[in-house]
DNA sequence: CTGAGTTTTCAGAGAATACTGAAAATTCAG
DNA sequence: CTGAATTTTCAGTATTCTCTGAAAACTCAG
């Protein structure tokens, strides 16, 4: 790894960070250089700066386009691609959000519902739905909440 | 494991949710079948449930007592110990907020001021310092709501 | 005290995840 | 088309995380 002194200790920071939030060191580390970037980066660019292969830098930025959180473009006369952060931190987090609330919320408000219209066979079931109802009002209100953060201004 | 269709189904989904939420599944599951029981249950009851074993247990009980999201009691002539989650579902979540916080936002708000405060030596940390006050007051912005969600009522 | 009941610790086995280099696939200038 | 440049895939290796059983530590009734 080759980095000026500040721009390290963030990159390093936002390794562990994203690892305790289900997101791998890599990928954290990746978004955090290309968020204190001032240019656009290519793969080789990233992989010479944090010292990862190419091959697991690939992945990482497929994973950061998948939840949306990459911009991509070319420069002239270069045809490799290049990568960036979006500037507006509250953007940032309106499409974490976003992606979040697509991949955990969603499923957890349907498999809710599903078991909610099922018959209870037994009276530990029957408890059970009743303690999921609370837990699907609560996440139902989460879901709001997550749309109103979309139609948040900065 | 042995546990109802509908628990079962709810205690295999937290865990599943858990895990992308850097929370082991163990824990998740653990947390969920708690969630759902009517009744207390004590580390051999969760290990039986789930079919863990019984130092796994303990190791996820701990967990979650780290985290403030059991609570401990004993039952009248039994000397072994007893847990049980909050009922109120806002409640879990307030506590998960305050962790969560303690954990990661405060220390990510001290490493931003500490490399803010240095003098860039290099024309990149200049930039990436300008990208760090953006995100520095974005987490400040951060914490403010974390402490409003601390005084919010269900 | 004592010892049965209970919980915790921890080293090692097992499982899951991350990472790499080499090869395949894709893209595009000429 | 062709082939050089670039990106992606993937099988194997390395690393990290999880889980267990056995032993140690703790607790408390008698």
């Amino acid at each position: 790894m080759n980095l000026p002194p500040l721009t390290q200790r963030f990159v390093m920071h936002f390794g562990e960070m994203g690892s305790r939030w289900g997101i791998n060191r890599t990928v954290g580390q990746i978004y955090a250089l290309l968020y204190v970037s001032a240019k656009p980066l290519n793969a080789d660019d990233v992989g010479e700066a944090l010292g990862f292969s190419r091959s697991n830098v690939s992945m990482g930025l497929k994973e950061l386009q998948s939840w949306n959180l990459v911009r991509l473009l070319h420069l002239p006369n270069d045809r490799r691609e290049y990568f960036q952060a979006p500037e507006d931190v509250w953007a940032i987090f309106r499409t974490l959000a976003a992606e979040r609330r697509k991949r955990e919320i969603d499923p957890t408000l349907s498999m809710l519902r599903d078991a909610l219209m099922e018959q209870p066979g037994v009276a530990e079931d029957a408890h059970a739905q009743a303690r999921m109802t609370q837990m699907h009002e609560f996440t139902e209100r989460m879901t709001d909440w997550l749309d109103e953060v979309q139609t948040m201004d900065s």
